[in-house]
DNA sequence: CCTCCTTGTCGAAACGTTTCGACACATGGT
DNA sequence: ACCATGTGTCGAAACGTTTCGACAAGGAGG
């Protein structure tokens, strides 16, 4: 019943060629005949191999699995779950796997991973995790900017958060608002960092706190001091918080466009199936995991050396929160 | 810079004893001398050696990776965030990886994962991946029962959703709903098959279809058919459409629970985040997450013979969404 | 003293790849 | 004829584990 697994060596027997030849020509390295290289490739497909990864590794000194970390918030599960799935498979794609790597601070266990590159979605100071994973021997690419001094990423992928902000604030200028609301988290990530000194640059704009983790109340809180403030327009910027603050205005009766207009930095699903829908700057998380991974695999593969740094593109999608009439 | 990994021939040299010793005083397998094997332990620790996963796969036969598939719902995401949180930690201290599979259908580059062991989240009949997958040949353990006759997965782990159900409408029932809809999804999953089966045992509970992999627009048509139906509760099934019926039902007019009570299948963050909160019959995802790895470890390296069937508690969260008065 | 059993230790093979260096042969220039 | 160069192929070593079978030493029983 337990078929001996197909190995390279039967294949170089059912090719009359030897294992040298047979994995020079499926990896294209090496100086193989064109003929011979078809024949091989033919033959291995006939016979059903699959390279041992394990044998793979062990001769090259790779596992061939980047990890993934990502922060163990209560919200924003869309944007992490659509991450982790553009990661997957982007690495797949490359013939690597990716490892979910959880918030553990054992370094004896989590070295037992094994992996060759790790993607730290949306890094925080002072994450005790985090500074547990910087202390793996393997290169490290960030989404979003790490702030912690001790960091030093190969690689960020990033988007565009300057000119996102700014997108969105005049957006909802011209929408009709004139006195904004930022509810913003503070500057333990860049992200928060950035939101925020878009926002010192404007007039009648003003920065609510609002914790990066943040419990529904939290949340609930700081839309009360804006509105006690007198704004006629929230910004909302951690994922998920814009579909608490909708929840809540419409508790206290507070109708949305037509009292305050509301609007999200992260989009989702749940701002499209939220009524009304919510206007949010959409970063595609897939092109960002998949980014992270291309920037790992440079490095880790392709022997890339020196920082890499990717932005990728943000879209800002009106809907009916900030339409007025 | 490079420096070379400490091998488990460097902690024999250090300890002056063969590498059997080492392997064996380390595994706790053989018949080593307590002191010897101290010994060994502690000088491991302290030239910091870990064990090459590699090389250990080679020879072992076993790659020590699992693979957990969550479908490509649009909707669900908390709980299979959670879901796969439980199953990377339990996989990690089991000193095992969990890799994410990407919704693929390229045998081949599936089989490239080599994976021990695979998880399959809420397996739906009909699922062209998943059929695929179970091509791998690897044992397969869902979480949920799957009701493809082809199916034979070595373990599943699920919730009592027959007494879940019962106990959610009985609830219903008592906070004053004299005609309940139930938004269910068709039998193409265990799950609403039995959701489908409590309900038609009961009066005054009638059953509405909503599609498993819904769009909000389906959600939301079959809750007004629900209230065209003069239902005067609505017990929403798939994850996340309570949260979209609820905002409907607000965007109407219709207040919650004065007009019309709500509840959920699955619970979540967000049902409590919601205003009013949502009763939900809670199934904690880790726990799931961390059963199916448990069954999987229990065949892959235990070597287990036959199924494992693991049932894992439900409790229903009453809250304010059917709380009159 | 010889044999038998137990206990602790070890040498060496095997797992399946990749790649270095060598070899054989052909080609073309001198 | 000889050498230099280039092309296609291969043997064998190495990657780091685990484990089988063997061996030595020590006691118990005859």
């Amino acid at each position: 019943m337990p078929l001996r697994r197909v190995t390279i060596h039967d294949v170089a027997r059912a090719a009359g060629v030897s294992t040298t030849t047979v994995s020079e020509a499926l990896s294209g390295r090496g100086r193989t005949a064109e003929e011979t290289r078809e024949r091989v490739r033919r033959v291995a497909e006939e016979i059903g191999y699959v390279a041992s990864a394990a044998a793979r590794s062990l001769r090259l000194g790779r596992s061939g699995a980047l990890g993934l970390y990502v922060p163990d918030r209560t919200v924003g599960f869309e944007y992490y779950v659509q991450l982790a799935r553009g990661a997957a498979e982007a690495a797949l794609s490359h013939g690597m796997a990716l490892t979910l790597v959880p918030a553990w601070d054992n370094v004896e266990q989590l070295r037992a991973l094994h992996i060759d590159g790790l993607i730290v979605a949306d890094p925080a100071v002072g994450d005790p995790v985090l500074h547990v994973l910087r202390s793996l021997p393997v290169p490290m690419v960030t989404v979003e900017i790490d702030l912690d001094p001790s960091a030093t990423p190969v690689g960020v992928v990033h988007a565009d958060h300057l000119g996102a902000t700014a997108a969105l604030l005049d957006h909802v200028a011209a929408a009709g608002a004139t006195s904004i609301a930022v509810l913003a988290p503070g500057d333990e990530t860049a992200f928060g960092e950035q939101v925020r000194r878009v926002c010192a640059d404007r007039d009648r704009v003003r920065v609510f706190d609002i914790p990066l983790a943040y419990r529904p109340e939290d949340a609930t809180a700081a839309v009360d001091r804006a509105l006690a403030a007198d704004s006629d327009a929230l910004v909302l910027i951690p994922d998920g918080s814009a579909i608490v603050a909708l929840h809540h205005l419409q508790g206290r009766g507070i109708r949305v466009p037509d009292d305050v207009l509301l609007a999200s930095y992260v989009d989702g699903p749940s701002l499209q199936i939220a009524r009304p829908r919510i206007t949010a700057v959409d970063i595609d998380p897939r092109l960002t995991g998949e980014a992270a991974v291309q920037a790992l695999v440079d490095v880790v593969v392709s022997g890339h050396k020196g920082a890499i740094e990717t932005r990728v593109p943000a879209v800002l999608n009106e809907r009916e929160s900030t339409r007025r009439g």
